[in-house]
This record gives structure tokens, sequence and C-alpha cells, in this order.
RNA sequence: GGGCUCGUAGUGUAGCUUGGUUUAACACGUCGCCCUGUCACGGCGAAGAUCGCCAGUUCAAAUCUGGUCGAGCCCGCCA
């Protein structure tokens, strides 16, 4: 009978010490269900290493190499992930959301956004939740959670892009500052790297990974991570406003060393280097109350507090050099009392390939949409 | 949008620099036979690649040149 035939199976399970699993079967019937029709496209059953198998191979027998257990169980980890997210969301509270993935608008200025035909208007496929989760905590329920995917347009091709990837993203209002989105996300994700001990001990085997215990996380202002990137490293920054790619990566080198943390997060970007929405830093002028978290060298997650005062918002559309009449839809619950928040949003996948330490994020989608491909 | 790299049986690689002993090699897989208390780790044998495609250079091209198609990575931007 070929590999990988599907087969039913009776008889006595008896103990085996030789045996992988400790116990074997001894077989007294053998139906085949199912025989294999094809030759199989690659051995599945063996390890990566042994394959050494191209993203692309994998990609295109999806279904089938996710058999492999090393490619398939990327995702008992990545559903660890929604699921203790969701679980860690509401423990605190927060509303679980869905909002429309059809927008009519783009957060960002409307650059990197996928137009669609909707019936005779001109739409977009969001590239982020932020306007309907910040209605939303303006609304009344305050903290509010969303799992869902967004899409970005962006003309790139890297191992740490998709055009289509699973945002998990929170909101809550009443706060003093950005502080206190950092804070509830040390504890998540505290929370989150117990349950993956616990529930992908298997996993985390396979993979040869040992998580760390999160204690603190620190905490550098961009300027200054930027200048330790020059000190330390003595490599010059490509551009005023962030990190480069390689800069992200000697910072958490640095951080790694010196404060034995695979996380930090940077703080206090510009203005210039962030959506209008984020709540400038009135103590230190030109910057904001913003932050991304950086793991093992990738960005994993963005957040800032938010602007809430109306005016403060409508004067900052137009320092963007945008009008801010199209965005009525999204302004008018600032009128009507909108209390200090801020949130943000981890991408799903990044984070399970720095967890799992995959080469490619495209290992961390089940149907990875990227620049060419849209199949399967 | 810019830059770099790669494309050899089902899969993964070697060969390419310095063109010709290459009937293109090796591992795994596939098929057949034998052996066997099975287990990714026994033995013997077989099939399977006009070396992405097109053109050029040459007596001769997987190997050199140009084009083309496909793929991967990096930058910009971002999760």
């Amino acid at each position: 009978m070929p590999r990988e035939s599907v087969i039913e199976i009776w008889g006595k399970v008896k103990e085996e010490k030789q045996a992988p699993a400790g116990v074997e079967v001894e077989v007294s019937k053998l139906n085949v269900i199912v025989p294999v029709a094809a030759p199989l496209p690659f051995e599945v059953n063996r390890t990566q290493e042994m394959l050494n198998l191209k993203i692309d191979m994998i990609l295109d027998h999806r279904p089938f190499s996710l058999r492999n257990p090393e490619i398939g169980n990327v995702f008992k980890v990545q559903a660890e992930i929604c699921r203790s997210f969701a679980d860690f969301m509401r423990r605190n509270d927060f509303l679980e959301v869905h909002t429309s993935k059809i927008i009519a608008q783009g957060t960002e200025g409307g650059t990197a956004l996928f137009p669609i035909q909707y019936f005779e208007q001109k739409a977009f496929l969001a590239q982020s939740p932020q306007f309907y989760k910040q209605m939303l905590v303006g609304a009344g329920y305050e903290r509010v959670f969303e799992i869902g995917f967004v899409y970005r347009a962006e003309d790139h091709a890297t191992s740490r892009h998709i055009n289509e990837y699973l945002s998990l993203d929170y909101e809550l209002g009443f706060i003093e500052s950005h502080q206190d989105v950092m804070s509830l996300e040390v504890e998540f994700l505290r929370y989150l790297f117990e349950n993956i001990k616990k529930n992908c001990a298997e996993v985390l085997n396979l993979y040869k990974i040992n998580l760390p215990e999160i204690k603190e996380i620190p905490q550098i202002p961009l300027l200054e991570a930027m200048k330790i990137v020059q000190d330390e490293f003595g490599q010059k920054p490509s551009r005023p406003d962030d990190l480069d790619p390689e800069g992200e990566k000697l910072i958490c080198e640095y951080t790694a060393k010196k404060f034995g943390s695979d996380f930090v997060y940077i703080t206090n970007y510009p203005a210039t280097a962030r959506p209008f929405y984020t709540m400038p830093d009135l103590e230190n002028p030109g910057l904001t109350k913003s932050f991304d978290l950086l793991y093992k060298g990738l960005e994993v997650t963005t957040g800032s507090q938010r602007i809430h005062d109306y005016n403060m918002l409508v004067d900052n559309i137009k320092k963007f050099g945008m009008n801010p009449e199209p965005f009525d839809f999204y302004l008018e619950i600032f009128r009507f009392g909108m209390p200090p928040h801020g949130g943000l949003a981890i991408g799903t996948e990044r984070l399970t390939q720095q967890i799992l330490g995959l080469k490619n994020i495209r290992e961390a989608s089940f149907f990875p949409r990227d620049r060419y491909r849209l199949t399967p």
C-alpha cells in the first residue's frame, strides 16, 4: 500500500518499550479506506533538515506539506496565541469585536491599500481596524479587542512581509499614557508564554525551543536607541526618524546582552514617523507617546496613546496635508465625549515566526498572500 | 520602485570557476526481488533529467555570452 494512504486498523494495543510512543498495535485487520492515487510531491514524513524544502515547494503543495510535523505544528502554536489573546482580553474586561474589512478611507492616508469595486463606489480592503476600534471605545465599550485579517498592498518581497496578515488588536479607554497600553501587553506576553509552554510543550520540543520567562521588558526611546546602534556597533542610521531593519537587529542584540531580554520596547517616535492619530508628547516636542515592540530583531507590535481631543485631531489631519472631510464618519464620536485612550496591534504571523525561529513569515501563514502568490 | 542571487530526475544537492574521459554523479523517494520482530538506519537490481526556455560563440556547452520566463532574498515601507 502506498505511503500516506488512509487506512483503518483493528488490533490490540500493547506496551512496547522499544516503540517511539511506548505502545504498539498488534494488527488483526487492516483496511485501506482510500489508497494514494498519485506519486507524492515529496517525502513528507521526514525532518525539515533532511528535506531542505524550498518555501515555494512547501506552499505549492500546502495541504500536503502541512502533514509534516514540523511544518504543520506551527499552527498549533499560532492557535494558542489567538486563544490566549482572546482569553487574556476577556479576563481583563475587553469585548471581542469584529469590524468591517471593506472600508471607504485608509487609516494611514490611503497609500498601501487594495482598491476594490463596491457596486458603484470605490472601496478598499482595511489595512487596520484602527478607526473602528477607536470609535467603539468612544461608543462606550471602553475596552475592545479584535482578531482579524488586514490587508497591505505594499509591493515588497521579504521574509517578514505578507499582504494579508492576522492582526491582534486592542484599544482601551481611560489611560494615563501609552505606558498603560504597554504594561497590559507585557502581562499578556507573560500569560501567552506560560500557555505555550504548558499547552505546546511537544511542539517546542520538536523545534528545540526553550521559551524564557518574561520579566521586565526594557524600554529605550527611539533617539537613544539610534545613538546606541551608532555608538556600540558603528552603524550609521539610514534614516533620521526610525531604526532600519539592521538597526532593529542590533538593538535587540544589545538589549539581549545588557538586560537578558529577547523583547525591547522602542518608544517616543517622532511625529513624522507615526500616523496622524498618535498622541504628541508635550514634554518632548516633535515626539509622540508611541512605541514599537521588537522581538529577537523583528518588529512585532506597534501602538500608542491616541489623540482624543477633536480639535487637536482635526488639526493634525491638516498638518499631515490631508483633508478632514472624508474622515467625518470617524471624527464624529470625538465631538461627543471621547475618553483618553490607546491601543496596539500585534502581527500574529510575525510573533509565531519569532517564537519558533522560522526563517520565513510564510511558514506561519496557512495560505499566505504575497506579491505573486494568490493560490492555494 | 531599486539592488543582489538562484533555476540540473519526484525531492534535495554535486558538477559550472579552468567548455571535451559525463553513457550528467550522489542521497532520499518510487518500482521489483531477497532478507527480516516491525521501527526514517539489511542486500541485490530497475525505472526516472534532452541540465527553466530561446538564441549566440565554438569542432564541441549543464559549463561561456545575450535575451526571456520563473523563483528567492535585501532595501524603501511596515505587523
